[in-house]
DNA sequence: GCCAACGTTGGC
DNA sequence: GCCAACGTTGGC
């Protein structure tokens, strides 16, 4: 099983719009780089990732499960769609996504900030400069050490 | 608002 | 195939 880091900006699509959806299950579309749209190709069944917000308050807020392995993603066919390509159609479709399901929601995410410096994170696809990856992997050993911050930092606001 | 980093486009 | 120009991302 692998893991892996799924980015939103928080205006546009945010943990809470994932919880909020039927089953707590959405596709992942809109995804226009080809290298992110290859790493979610090489997803399963059963694949768990982070919900990372970034923009204005950066921060991972959940955890997400892969329900769904990639199908062409239809919104790149929708001239009315923000990620519209005419360069996809439905017979040569270009674009790929995955479903999604909310498997936890932090009460209390996890900023960007408290992952800096962290052993272990150094080379975290996420924390590299310029990183602009929409979709990247994590590794099992970072997707350990950032779950169990992010269960401490439950565990402080349950006792506040 | 600034700026660095990156991907894409398009001329040649 | 190269590379400059441009637009976008995203942290700070």
């Amino acid at each position: 099983m692998n893991y892996w880091l799924f980015k939103s900006e928080t205006d546009c699509f945010s943990v809470d719009d994932l919880a909020a959806s039927p089953d707590a299950t959405s596709s992942w579309d809109g995804v226009r780089n080809y290298q992110a749209r290859n790493f979610m190709r090489t997803m399963r069944k059963g694949d768990l990732g982070f919900f990372y917000h970034s923009g204005k308050n950066p921060e991972i807020a959940g955890i997400v499960e892969v329900v769904r392995e990639s199908h062409p993603d239809h919104t790149a066919w929708d001239p009315e769609n923000d990620h519209y390509d005419p360069a996809s159609t439905p017979d040569a479709p270009r674009w790929d996504m995955v479903d999604v399901r909310l498997v936890q929601r932090f009460v209390t995410p996890l900023p960007r900030a408290a992952l800096k410096g962290v052993a272990g994170l150094e080379g975290m696809e996420l924390l590299k400069k310029g990183s602009r990856l929409s979709v990247q992997p994590v590794t099992p050993e970072e997707f350990a050490i950032v779950r169990h911050l992010a269960e401490q930092a439950q565990n402080t606001s349950e006792g506040a």
